[in-house]
DNA sequence: ATAGGGTTAG
């Protein structure tokens, strides 16, 4: 009786659950309790499974040497458990042990567990040896692999087996094609680009009828959302007959992703009109919050804050960080740190990085470098953003120090400085005037300087007038991002403020002859709910004549103050008057004075812009706040102005 | 048995 007590005991756990039969017709069963004498091993594959679910596996892997007849569950168990605590040494003594084991050697099913544990390890070269020496590749088989190729980046081998499928008969199914997708967008070094590995993985899936899937659908829009080929993202979209949130959601990152905000929050609206089963979640708000942040549309961030506390999502601190940075990033530092707050003793890395870019992108270097050391100081590890963040606050306010002493202790947080954190510290010694010094770090540099670390230094020649290192930084951006209009656009300021007229000759025909063309100021305002966006170059609207008119009064005033135009800046072989004309008609200036017509006296004007803030504008934002009383809050590219009687926040200094 | 979308950055 209490000797078959295990057996009987083991059969109705199958029983119970229903998954025994059905895995003894998949895959070969090992006939329990070979031996009488041995009462252990059904027991024994009990306890192994007991331990591993408990997460305790030194003693699940020290009884496994000693268990004559281990079952497919067990083995399951153990390298289920081996891949979720990264414990490489447990996989392979699993793998030698299923090896001998006569039984299961050739198991298919423990094959591509086999293959998932070491995908999980980043061990490639095992999961392709599991892969080859499994003499049955079923499909599942096939799909581990190509997970494996697709955690590892290989994007080319991936293709290679798609391939091998074709040839070999193996009917491909919807999870090899997300998989391979996967794999595709790896940029690692690798012979086709991975545009064109999508493209070829897409056409497959057009021929085999796959591509109108929902999963692979899915996959497809975010590769294209994440190589930037918004049309063709937006064309797999179009043509799904069946959408779900995440093919929403992911067309909605797409648009986020892809700096076009504004089409990703027409398509959620879109999305809530469409069709009332169809509910966001969590990540569905997350990506709009973050279009309202990049659009700087406060009202409707507001109307998501709404949503967020009837449907509760204020439960997940992921939500309350995005919600936490659309306030920060459209200019209400103070909601921004009351969240932060809010969010109390769940608050994550991610919750700090935000407060302290927060603190930076208003100016308020002092307290970001406070904010990282009380981080510092209740436990959390600083990341690499973390340091991003927190030395890009310390560039904003000048505190070169504070910069050079934060970017010194990186590697004692065991994070080693990477092409952004230089450039970080190129623009933090760059702004504040020592250009040698910032030209020294870039010698220094152990990595090869990216572009933005060359950025970094072209803007501080800019700001203080330096041609040469101009020339040296130059040098490189050319080569390195040849179709930047924006760094020629630079150097022939530099030139044009230093009367070099014969350069900005030669950088103008550069610019014709590889068909340049710079990137358009534009600025934007949120009235009454909705965008108004204002360009330099659009002077045919006739509201623009009234704002033009309008700033050309601020402007005759400001002259009788002193105020000159700082006309150097204009590129155009032109007249002064007619440089004074293109310089009211800034995209800023037109929506500044639409601001000040269509909304209340002592509501706030909140206007962003898409480039850095002129000098000029700056000058005329600051008379303008004094003359109307009125708070001006500009966002330009790098950072938040706040304008009230006549004062910038960021002290001139930006 | 396996799969799809998100947050912090200059």
């Amino acid at each position: 009786m209490f000797a078959s007590a295990p057996t009987s005991l083991h059969l109705s756990h199958q029983a119970v659950f229903g998954v025994g039969a059905k895995r003894q017709t998949l895959t070969r069963c090992r006939p329990l309790s070979s031996s009488p004498g041995a009462a252990q091993p059904a027991n024994a594959n009990h306890l192994i499974q007991t331990l591993c679910a408990n997460g305790r596996l030194a003693r699940a892997a020290a009884l496994l040497p000693g268990l004559p007849a281990p079952t497919q569950r067990t083995y399951e168990s153990l390298l289920l458990a081996a891949a979720r605590a990264r414990d490489a040494a447990l996989a392979a003594a699993v793998h030698r042990r299923l090896e001998a084991d006569p039984v299961f050697r050739s198991d298919p099913f423990l094959s591509t567990r086999l293959i998932e544990a070491y995908a999980a390890l980043g061990a490639l070269p095992a999961a392709r040896q599991v892969f080859d020496e499994t003499p049955v590749k079923n499909i599942f088989v096939w799909n581990a692999l190509l997970k494996a190729l697709a955690l590892a980046d290989h994007g080319d081998e991936a293709l290679a087996r798609l391939a091998d499928m074709g040839r070999l008969g193996v009917p491909v199914d919807s999870y090899s094609y997300t998989h391979g997708l996967k794999a595709c967008i790896a940029v690692s070094a690798s012979h086709a680009p991975a545009s064109a590995r999508v493209r070829e993985v897409h056409a497959h899936a057009i021929r085999r009828g796959y591509a109108l899937h929902t999963h692979v659908a899915t996959t497809l829009i975010d590769c294209y959302a994440k190589l930037g080929i918004v049309r063709y993202a937006e064309s797999v979209f179009a043509a799904m007959p069946e959408r779900n949130v995440v093919s929403w959601s992911a067309m909605i990152g797409c648009y986020a992703k892809n700096e076009r905000p504004a089409d990703a929050i027409e398509l959620f609206k879109d999305m809530m009109a469409s069709d009332a089963d169809l509910v966001p979640n969590s990540i569905t708000i997350v990506s709009v919050l973050n279009a309202c942040a990049g659009v700087n549309a406060l009202s409707h961030g507001k109307l998501l804050h709404a949503y967020i506390l009837r449907r509760g999502f204020d439960s997940l601190v992921s939500v309350l960080n995005a919600l936490m940075a659309m306030y920060m990033r459209c200019g209400c530092l103070e909601v921004g740190r009351h969240i932060f707050k809010w969010i109390g003793h769940r608050r994550d890395v991610v919750s700090w990085n935000s407060l302290i870019s927060g603190y930076g992108m208003h100016g308020f270097g002092p307290e970001a470098v406070q904010v990282f050391e009380e981080m510092i100081h209740v436990g959390f590890s600083p990341s690499i953003i973390t340091f991003i963040s927190v030395l890009g606050a310390c560039s904003h306010a000048g505190l070169v120090n504070e910069g050079k002493m934060l970017f010194e202790s990186m590697v004692e947080y065991g994070v080693t400085p990477r092409a952004e954190h230089y450039a970080c510290m190129v623009d933090l010694l760059g702004r504040a005037g020592q250009l040698d010094e910032a030209m020294e770090l870039i010698r220094s540099m152990h990595i090869e300087p990216s572009p933005q670390v060359w950025g970094a230094l072209l803007g501080a020649c800019r700001i203080h007038g330096h041609v040469e290192y101009a020339e040296i930084a130059c040098s490189h951006l050319f080569d390195l991002e040849p179709r930047n209009a924006g760094n020629y656009v630079l150097l022939a300021d530099i030139y044009a403020r230093a009367k070099l007229h014969n350069q900005v000759g030669v950088l103008k025909e550069l610019l014709e002859e590889h068909a340049l063309e710079k990137v358009t100021g534009c600025s934007w305002i949120e009235v009454k709910k909705k965008l108004h966006s204002f360009t330099s170059v659009d002077n045919k609207n006739p509201p623009v004549e009234q704002l033009q008119a309008l700033i050309g009064e601020f402007v005759a005033q400001m002259k009788n103050q002193g105020y000159v135009p700082d006309t150097g800046i204009v590129l155009y072989d032109i007249e002064g008057e007619e440089k004074e004309r293109i310089l009211i008609g800034h995209s800023e200036k037109l929506a500044v004075a639409f601001g000040l017509i269509n909304t209340c006296s002592g509501e706030v004007i909140r206007i962003t812009k898409n480039l850095r803030l002129c000098e000029d504008c700056h000058s005329v934002t600051k008379f303008i706040s004094k003359f109307t009383e009125r708070e001006i809050v500009v966002r330009d590219v790098n950072r938040f102005h706040h304008f009230r009687d006549g004062v910038c926040s960021c002290g001139d200094y930006w």
